[in-house]
DNA sequence: TTTAAAACCGACCGTACAGTCGGTCTGTTT
DNA sequence: AAACAGACCGACTGTACGGTCGGTTTTAAA
C-alpha cells in the first residue's frame, strides 16, 4: 500500500510535465521503485491512475477552499471575491501539478468520454463558478460590486482571467508571479461599483495571509 | 506537392484534437490518403510536422494583425486596444487548431529543447504583447487609458485575461461566446482612466467588422 | 524523346509501449 | 500452524508506433 501513493505522486508529476501520452508507465517504475506487475495490481489501467489523481484533485482543491471559506471572514462581496481570487492563484502554485493536469487537453478529451473524469471536472469548475457567481451575487447586494452585470458573467469572466494567469505560470511565460498584484487590482477594477478606493486606503497593505504566488513583487 | 498540403491540414487537426502523442502517423495516412513513404518524404519526422505547422499558425497569425492594424484607424490607445483584443478573440476563433496547438503543454515543453520551436513561439507571444504594450502606452499618452500601472504589466494582465477565455472555448467551458462583451466590456474598466463612457455612447453600438467570436450573444 | 528530379508508394524494421500472468513474500486471522 | 489476503515482483506478449528504403509514377526541362 505505500507503493500505490508513491505510484500516484510520480504519476502526478508525469502526467503533468509530460502529458499523457507522454508518460510511460516505465518512467513510473523507474521513479517508484515498485514494479510493472505493482503498478497494474493497484490501478486496472493508465487511465484509472489519471482518474485517481483528478479525483484526489478535486477533493483537495474543494477541501482547500472550504477550509479558507471557514477561516476567513470578509466585511463585503468585493472583499471576499479578492480574497478568493487570491486564494485560487495561491492554490493553483500549491497544487502546480494538478492544475496543469486540469488543464491539459487530454483530461478535458478524455471527460467527453469517461464519465467519472468528466464527474471530477464538473464538479471542480461548477464548485469555483458557483462560489465565484454567489460572492459576486453578495457583492451586488451590499452595494460593492456593480450591478449592471449577471452575477454569471462576472463569474466566469473573473474565473477565466485568474485561470489566464494560471496558464502563464504553468508555461511559464514572463514574469506570471509579478502579476499577481495587478491582476488583483483588475479585478477589482472590473467590479468596482463607485469611485474606487486604493487598496492601501482599504486594507492599510496588509497582504492575506497565505501570502498569493510564491514570487510575488516586491 | 499535393499531398503536402493535405499533411499539414490533417496534421493541425489531429495534433490538435489528441495532441502530438495521441496522434499517429497512421491516421495521417488514413485522413489523406498519402502513404507513410509520402508524409516522410515531405517531413523528416513526426516533429518536423508539428514545427511546421507552429511556423504557418506564427506567419498566419501575424499577418492577420498586420493587416488589421492596417485597415483601422483607432480615435485612442483604449480604442485600439478594445479593437486589437476584439481581434485577437475573433482570430482565436478562425484558426482554433493552431490556438489550441499554441497552448498545448507539449508544444511549451518542445519549445524548451527545439530552438525552431521556441524561435516561433516567442515571435508569436513577443508580437502580441509588444502591440499591446505599445497600444497601452499610446492610450496612457493620449490620456484615455490610467497611468497607475506600467503598460508591461497591463499588456501581460490582458493578454492572460484574452487568453483566458480563448481557452475556455477551446475546452467548450460554458458559452465562452456568450461572454465576448462582456470581456471587452472588463478590458475597459481594467483600462479606463475616468469616468466611463459606456460602449453605446461612444460607437452608437456598431460591432467590430469581423464580429468577434462566431457565436456572440444577442 | 531522353533524362532527371521530385512526388508518391507500401512492405518492412526495430522498438517502446500498455497490459498479463504466474508467482513470492508478509502480515493477519482462525 | 494452517489458511488466506493482498502487496509486490519481473519476465513475457501482442501490437501500434515512428521511421526506412527500394521502388514506381508524375512532371517538366533539355
Amino acid at each position: 500500500m505505500f507503493k500505490k501513493t508513491a505510484i500516484l505522486k510520480a504519476a502526478t508529476r508525469l502526467f503533468s510535465e509530460n502529458g499523457f501520452h507522454g508518460a510511460s508507465i516505465g518512467e513510473i517504475t523507474k521513479l517508484t521503485g515498485a514494479a510493472r506487475g505493482t503498478i497494474f495490481h493497484h490501478f486496472k489501467s493508465k487511465e484509472e491512475i489519471l482518474i485517481t489523481i483528478l479525483e484526489e484533485v478535486k477533493t483537495g482543491l474543494i477541501g482547500a477552499f472550504d477550509q479558507y471559506l471557514e477561516e476567513n471572514e470578509f466585511d463585503t462581496g468585493l472583499d471576499m471575491m479578492e480574497g478568493i481570487i487570491s486564494f485560487y492563484l495561491y492554490l493553483a502554485g500549491q497544487m502546480e501539478d494538478g492544475f496543469i493536469l486540469l488543464h491539459q487537453h487530454h483530461t478535458h478529451k478524455l471527460a467527453e468520454v469517461n464519465p467519472e473524469c468528466r464527474e471530477y471536472l464538473e464538479a471542480i469548475y461548477n464548485y469555483l463558478v458557483d462560489l465565484f457567481e454567489k460572492t459576486i451575487a453578495r457583492g451586488q447586494e451590499d452595494g460593492s460590486i456593480r450591478r449592471d452585470s449577471s452575477p454569471r458573467k462576472l463569474a466566469l469572466i473573473l474565473f477565466s482571467t485568474a485561470d489566464g494567469l494560471v496558464y502563464f505560470r504553468s508555461y511559464n511565460l514572463y514574469d506570471a508571479g509579478a502579476l499577481y498584484t495587478e491582476l488583483l487590482k483588475s479585478c477589482r477594477k472590473i467590479l468596482e461599483s463607485r469611485q474606487p478606493r486604493t487598496s492601501r486606503d482599504r486594507r492599510g497593505g496588509s497582504l492575506p495571509a497565505h501570502g498569493g504566488l510564491s514570487n510575488t513583487e516586491s
